[in-house]
DNA sequence: CCAGGATATATCGGCTGCCGATATATATCG
DNA sequence: CGATATATATCGGCAGCCGATATATCCTGG
């Protein structure tokens, strides 16, 4: 189960669509302001994530509008985008988790005073315990 | 600065080595327990991001081992590697917040009785209050 | 004793996916 | 009238992931 995880761009899209639907110039300014500035999707990209995630069935074209002479073609998020979504924000968060908890470990073990860790190291230490083994 | 996001396959590499060094199969493995069985990195991709990882001075060559006659290539964090690591981490858990809390939004707005959305809406909402702007 | 699996390294071709460039069209502003 | 913003869409190149494949050693089971 749990499917495997989604592109990066595919991930904002469905974030920038999480709260109502957008057209796809929409979703491009969304993207940026969500991210602060620091994701920029591009067009080129835009199209080609849109496409794949209406053939996911994780988006659905929702209506177009003329507005002011210019055609505007909402989505919207299916209910499997939302759980989609959902699932990949929670891989992001454990990821994000374990890396700042590992991170924490190394300091711990490996920042102060390295002992010079032996030159030509070819002691077989043979079970140093990791490969802990519940598979 | 924030450079730009890492890939996927190079976040859990550098992860499985932020606690200790540690060697190709061993990364493997390790991603695999550290992600609950989630990921599966593979053979296929390691070594390239091994040796951009290390063109990039995200980690380095820590040592090598024969053990059983087979040899061991430790890989170890530079303090770039775990500046980047810790940026990518921060990134991952900013998005999964972000679309946790849009997804709520969603759920607010649009879970209940869905009013038939006009036919052909040609409404300007304008000012939906988001646009956070402080870019 | 030998086959198969785990350990451990490495390479290559193919396919997916992102991006820059480009194209088209309208409205607005200077 | 030209530049910019809005809005759509396509295409070719390049990066990166994966399956397949290769090589070599050690251990276990039949």
């Amino acid at each position: 189960m749990t499917a495997k995880s989604m592109t990066r761009a595919a991930f904002f899209v469905l974030t920038a669509l999480a709260d109502q639907p957008r057209h796809g110039y929409g979703i491009l300014r969304e993207v940026a302001e969500l991210s602060d500035g620091e994701v920029q999707l591009r067009v080129g990209t835009l199209y080609g994530v849109l496409d794949r995630l209406t053939a996911d069935g994780l988006i659905v074209l929702d209506r177009e509008e003329v507005q002011q002479g210019r055609l505007r073609r909402y989505y919207r998020l299916t209910d499997d985008g939302v759980a989609a979504l959902d699932a990949e924000a929670e891989r992001m968060a454990a990821g994000a988790g374990a890396a700042k908890r590992r991170i924490a470990e190394g300091r711990r073990a490996g920042a102060p005073a390295r002992p010079a860790a032996r030159p030509a190291g070819l002691e077989p230490p043979t079970a140093p315990g990791l490969a802990g083994g519940l598979a």
